[in-house]
DNA sequence: ACTCACGGGACAGCCCGTTCTT
DNA sequence: AAGAACGGGCTGTCCCGTGAGT
């Protein structure tokens, strides 16, 4: 709906720029930046090099697009269905289990890693662009996390940050594991241990 | 001592060889397969492409060589002392503080990581070595985990693949966010989360 | 003026590229495909690198390219004028003279010859171009002693593959004399000889 | 016999020096010298660099020296014999016949012809060679003829250097074309029409 | 007499980005 | 707004030849 109702809005340029960068998006995410050419851009888009720098001023404008793109993306699938959810607690255990379940976002793994390791030497832009991305999903998880401290599900002595990292990293570190091996087993182990750890900071009933 | 009655050993070429390696290692570790160049590798040993060439029979054979390199180092590093280690829970203690005390073994970070993302699309041979490095190293910590079961230091439910593929995920992730925010924190929290993990697995003590 | 009509109907693009196969092609043919490079095209071409891969996709296509223009070139040179002449025999006596006369098609020597024996390992896509060309040329040849035949101008028991494979034998290995040797003599022996062996199979007047 | 005589007066190095010529004439001939490696001719004689250029002080010396024997050897093979013939017109006969059922002097053709063609442009020492070797061929034909004219086999109106040189065009011309069809028929058909030739020039026997 | 090690240079192909044209 | 044409640069690989060492 809201969708529709941008599009409608858009110009016809406007449209060309964001199917460019609809089609960008699982290049980069799978051939990272400089593995990626504009040829590849070109053939998937259909366009020639002059119609594609008519939108982008340079290969790394248009790969900066392509990733808030691939991001908004995975944030989406990550946390839809959310609000149904009640309670912090069931959030996170939502959260894990979705991260697990439906962890192809797009073509070529998650794009937030895989633009942080790529993204690791030179190209400050692109690494810039991670860094906010996993500030803001740290920064949800530690609300979370605060709110359920608030509410009384989880002990009072745990850390918020530190849990919401852990999450982070073992989901992440997780999925890299899963691709290399071809397989969801390591997807599925890091899944039960980190709802053994969310058992083991669920605050204690009180009668 | 081992290593210096090796180096004896050697003639001029070999010598050469490994002092390509070694000098390729952080290169590829940092930049990956597809962004480092063979200039890179001639800057970096003084030598000129002839006399590259006259070692290794392509750039792939030279990235495979490196990252074999930089995968002893990283096995050396992170089971350092462990033997000095009684018990199989504080051994697998030791390996997590071990990992993120040190945890730059090369420049770039994790050399299994950064190849499993690297060569995540194509290159076959970097991604199968990936592979085996992390199946070895899930195995070593598994083992320890059957151990510490078999010795009743672990609870008897526990699952000790689903222990060993947390642990190393949860690692890696966490690697990778240290390297992003440039700061240990993440690793730190890692830390600690798995250090938690393992007193929920520790056998209660038997009187 | 049908070449000027066709010029007329060129884009920019295809004229250039007209012009790259003009001007490579006597490079290719006297250096070969493999001694030739296309560092030498683009300096006879004026073009960069960029320039020329943008009309060829491989050096292999512009050198097929070459070729058959070069082939085309010396078809009609040595077919020139044919038209005006009447009678089998004078046609083959024609041909003969003609090739002996103007044997410089293209700065090289003769293009089918050139790509037989450049060809001979590997590049099958020369060698079969250069298979093609032989065998119309030939082709072309054995119609022109049948319908001499059939004329009663040439003798009934004449083998028109045979004559015709000789008249294209002894000129090509002329021309590779005269090449060498530097001077006219070896092709217009060849010359004397084959209009000799037109006169042995001119079929008797009948009365 | 005069060759276990040389080779007995040999030295070990001087050994080793007609082995690489003789195990490299085939790599040249085949694909010319521009088209042959060093490296090539390493793999063929199992010997190192360094071993190759103590005996040849470049690669235009091995070359000339390769096609120096290939064409001792093609000379041998097509003159084997001719002495047990009587006649010069038996001579010449036998000469084409034994060029026809006898092509494969080395692999790659005849090594006169590809020599010509591939040092056709630059690479003076080789182009010397070859023209000299024709020289030579086409000089003992010229004798050859005059010797039958003299003995009254050969018309007298028949010019020497014309016929010696159109054999040679013709059979080169026709291996040619025989290589490339790879089919002994255009040899074939030029054997036949040589001997035609030989036929129409045969004197008149006298009563 | 021969191997090992290395330098220096070339070559084909690709890629990013700009300009001209439509 | 998009396509066509082109420039300049870089990369992996190969190749010839030299010199130290054995």
């Amino acid at each position: 709906m809201l969708v529709s109702g941008l599009r409608r809005a858009m110009k016809k340029g406007e449209l060309t720029r964001q199917r460019i960068i609809a089609e960008a998006a699982p290049i980069f995410n799978q051939k990272g930046f400089g593995g990626s050419s504009m040829q590849d851009v070109m053939e998937a888009t259909g366009l020639e090099k002059g119609g594609l720098y008519r939108h982008f001023k340079s290969k790394e404008e248009l790969a900066a697009e392509a990733f808030r793109y691939a991001l908004q993306r995975a944030i989406r699938t990550r946390t839809d269905g959310l609000d149904h959810i009640q309670g912090a607690l069931p959030k996170l255990a939502y959260i894990i289990r979705r991260f697990v379940e439906a962890p192809a976002v797009l073509p070529g793994g998650c794009p937030l890693l895989n633009t942080a390791v790529d993204a690791d030497d030179g190209n400050p832009v692109l690494r810039k662009l991670a860094r906010q991305a996993f500030a803001e999903w740290n920064g949800r998880l530690f609300a979370l996390v605060e709110q359920g401290i608030a509410a009384g599900e989880i002990r009072r002595d745990t850390n918020p940050g530190q849990l919401a990292t852990t999450i982070i990293a073992a989901l992440e570190g997780g999925l890299v594991l899963s691709r290399m091996e071809n397989s969801r087993e390591p997807l599925k182990s890091v899944e039960a241990s980190l709802l053994l750890l969310l058992d083991s900071v669920t605050a204690p009933v009180r009668s």
